[in-house]
DNA sequence: CCCGGAACCTGAAGGC
DNA sequence: TGCCTTCAGGTTCCGG
C-alpha cells in the first residue's frame, strides 16, 4: 500500500516528466475523488498553470503550482499515478487525469476509491495534521521518546498515527517493530529508552531500504512506468504469516490490532 | 487530549 | 463449480 517509500518513489520517478510542464486540463472520472471544501473553481484554477515543483509530505504528494496553490494527491490504499501519452486509453479504475502540454498524461488509478485529490492554498493546511518526517534530521530518538511517552495505546497503533509521525503505515510499522524486537501490542509508553533508540533507527532503516527498492508492491501499487516495486521481497514479517522468522526460524504470527493485520515473531519480539 | 471501533470501498483468495 | 467469508488498510468521524 502506498506509504512513505511508495509515495517518495512516485515523486522521484514522476518529477522529470512533469516539473516545468503546464497543465492543459484536469478531468475527473469519478467526482468524489475531489475532496476539498469549495469545489467548482478547481478546473479553472488549475488550467494552464505550470507545475513548479513536486514534493512529498508524509503520504501526500504535492504538485506546487505557479503563483501559489497546491494540487495534493493521497493514494489511499490502492492509488497509483501512471504516466501515459495524451492519446492513450485510461487504465481500468482511472478516477482522474491530468493532461500536460508536452503530450503526456498522468492517470490517477485507484480501484478501491480511498485515494483523493484536493486543491490547497497553503502547505500549513497539511502541516496541521501531520507529525514530523521520520527521515528528516529533526526526527531524533529523544523526539520519538517524547511522542510515545503520552500514549498508552499499542505501539503498533501509535506508529501509524499520522499526527505523531508522518508516513508510516501498516507494513512499515510491522517491519520496524520486528527490526527493533518489540511486540506490536506493547503500550507505547512502556518502551525503555534503549528500545526507543532501537525503534528509531529501525524506522529509518526500513524506510530507506524500501525507497532504495522503489517501494513495495503487495497488491496494486505500481510506479509511474507501470512496473512494481521490489521492497516486499526484503520484508521480514509483513504479510508473511506462517513463514519462518528470518532471525529464529519460528513461525510468523498474525494478530489483529485496531482491525489491522499485524505480523510479528512471538519469539523475537517481546 | 486520548482511545477504540465503525464506516468507507472492491477485488483477490481461501474454505467448504 | 459456486457461494460465502475473510483479508487488505488510510483516513475520518463518533461516542466514551
Amino acid at each position: 500500500m502506498p506509504e512513505l517509500p511508495e509515495v517518495e518513489t512516485i515523486r522521484r520517478e514522476l518529477a522529470p516528466f512533469i516539473v516545468g510542464r503546464r497543465i492543459k486540463t484536469l478531468s475527473i472520472d469519478w467526482p468524489p475523488v475531489v475532496r476539498h471544501k469549495p469545489g467548482q473553481e478547481l478546473h479553472q484554477y488549475i488550467q494552464d498553470k505550470s507545475i513548479t515543483r513536486l514534493r512529498r509530505r508524509g503520504k501526500y504528494l504535492i504538485f506546487e503550482l505557479e503563483d501559489k496553490g497546491l494540487l495534493v494527491f493521497h493514494m489511499g490504499m490502492t492509488g497509483s499515478l501512471i504516466l501515459g501519452k495524451a492519446a492513450s486509453e485510461p487504465p481500468q479504475y482511472t478516477r482522474a487525469r491530468l493532461i500536460l502540454d508536452n503530450g503526456n498524461q498522468v492517470f490517477f488509478r485507484d480501484p478501491r476509491k480511498f485515494g483523493h485529490l484536493m486543491l490547497l492554498g497553503d502547505i500549513e493546511e497539511l502541516e496541521a495534521r501531520l507529525g514530523p518526517e521520520p527521515l528528516e534530521d529533526d526526527f531524533t530518538p529523544s523526539l520519538l521518546a517524547t511522542l510515545l511517552s503520552h500514549r498508552r495505546a499499542p505501539i503498533k497503533a501509535v506508529l501509524t498515527d499520522q499526527h505523531l509521525i508522518a508516513g508510516l503505515g501498516n507494513m512499515y510499522a510491522d517491519e520496524s517493530l520486528f527490526l527493533a524486537g518489540i511486540h506490536p501490542s506493547r503500550p507505547a509508553n512502556s518502551l525503555l529508552p534503549a528500545e526507543v533508540d532501537s525503534l528509531h533507527s529501525a524506522i529509518r532503516r526500513t524506510l530507506q531500504e524500501s525507497i532504495k527498492h522503489k517501494g513495495a508492491t503487495v497488491s496494486t501499487y505500481l510506479r509511474p512506468d507501470g512496473k512494481p516495486g521490489q521492497a516486499q521481497e526484503g520484508f521480514h514479517v509483513a504479510h508473511r504469516k506462517g513463514e519462518p522468522c528470518p532471525r529464529c526460524g519460528g513461525s510468523i504470527q498474525r494478530l489483529s490490532i485496531r482491525d489491522r493485520g499485524s505480523y510479528f515473531c512471538p519469539h523475537c519480539q517481546l
